[in-house]
DNA sequence: ATCATTTTTTGAATGACGTTCAAAATACGC
DNA sequence: GCGTATTTTGAACGTCATTCAAAAAATGAT
């Protein structure tokens, strides 16, 4: 019965087909300017059909969000594999984190919006469940750093479990996200690049858990240094001449 | 001529009526209930009257969100007022916010939405401005609280200018209680009582930075200890027997 | 008090969407 | 081919946000 695998491929294919254009919609003209009626338009399927795959506009959104998470994992992995001590990875997840949000910028603008209770609540349970599931190999990489640094006697853990301690980066993380989208806020408060303080504030949250080794100097050159290193090591395909300079521009290279 | 003025008293009245009744329609049904006839309907008032004072749904949205952060800044700056170190009323500034959370936990799930892009670009230019200022004295408090530090020789600018250094603090908060109000998130991760968890990362983030005089005891039991301070203090009238309890208890006392 | 004029309120009408579902089309197994 | 099951279709429905012409109320000069 090779049918029945036929037709799921191609259902799975159409889903594909769905979010991309959904993808490349929003892209052109914008979260607000979505309808069902434009996507299915647009991959020359009738508005019912879409329904066959998304219980509501709200699920498709969450499962865009899901598939290009799926993207933001995936560099976060690498650079979880990355070489060298332990604190030096956990700083390369932020790094990664901030090259993301550089490549694929309407992501945390899709994740924040979707993340909200109007719209988590119009979500189906089976998309939640991948959402959730979708990210937890980040979770896996941050629990086994933060694992290995404290077997290593790198990190002090104070009694709390693996992923307590992770948390701190993460919100770090996520808050400064956040802050970067809500638009003419950071620009209000005259916060010039914002990525590049998170980074230097990710410094001092290590530091300040006692993750060795230590670092003395957190100057904005040290840190725009560091991010240099790692671009050519592990994130060379991402950081072509043009992308690097405007990233290090953000950061903040001493004037 | 007092006319004008009458009237102009009369029409800021209506608009918080208008808002009161918001507040109460979505704590009641949800924000995905509200409609604006609903609104309008409960205050006996026709939906056109309605767009005489907000000029879309989002731009009411938005206007109960700062209205809400009113009482945010009110709390944050009787924390900022808190006599004590430098550091010590850094930190009471997080707990503030905690309590905030705690009295008024709607205002997160409907800031989190307003600031969505999808929302805020839907507001009117005057309400989006009302809104940054309205939270810009939680940021002079900062401000002042980094500047005094750093004058002190407490705390190490390295370079920074003063809102640089209490970005830290600031994205912490923010990136927790974005987790907090995504539901089921820290419960698939198992990440219990995070806002205990938030309160010890302040601590580590302000030993990171140097800030004087260091935390030698960051554990969950000395952060309880502090905060029970702290609401014994400052907070007295928000933390009866009962509120401290449930605070306490999602902050972990060991157990 | 009266009346012309301005301002404000009203709520039915409009249009845009998300969502549904009966009918039509297609695919499938025999 | 043919009967049946599955899938697709897109018009129809209901809900809302938003508008605006008409009605009502307020104003202020006489």
């Amino acid at each position: 019965m090779g049918t029945q695998e036929r037709k799921a491929r191609e259902f799975a294919a159409r889903e594909d087909l769905f979010l991309d254009t959904a993808r490349k919609l929003i892209l052109s003209d914008g979260l607000l300017s979505l309808t069902m009626a434009r996507v299915a338009a647009a991959c020359d399927y009738a508005t019912g059909t879409l329904y066959q795959h998304f219980s509501s506009k709200e699920d498709l959104l969450l499962a865009l969000s899901t598939r290009m998470a799926g993207d933001r994992v995936a560099l976060f992995c690498r650079a979880a594999a990355f070489e060298g001590t332990t604190r030096d990875r956990m700083f390369a997840l932020s790094v990664a984190d901030v090259l993301f949000a550089k490549q694929c910028p309407e992501h945390f603008r899709l994740a924040q919006y979707v993340f909200t209770e109007a719209v988590w609540s119009a979500t189906s349970d089976a998309r939640r469940q991948a959402a959730l599931e979708g990210s937890q190999p980040m979770c896996e990489e941050v629990r086994a750093i933060v694992r290995k640094a404290v077997a290593d006697g790198d990190l002090p853990d104070r009694g709390l479990r693996n992923l307590d301690l992770g948390v701190g980066p993460w919100t770090l993380c996520l808050g400064m996200h956040t802050l970067v989208h809500a638009d003419g806020l950071l620009s209000f408060y005259d916060v010039t690049r914002p990525y590049g303080l998170l980074l230097q504030h990710i410094e001092f949250l290590l530091n300040g858990l006692g993750w060795k080794p230590l670092v003395d100097d957190v100057s904005s050159t040290h840190v725009a240094d560091k991010v240099d290193r790692l671009c050519r090591d592990v994130f060379s395909d991402l950081c072509d001449h043009e992308s690097l300079a405007r990233l290090l521009g953000d950061l903040g290279t001493t004037p």
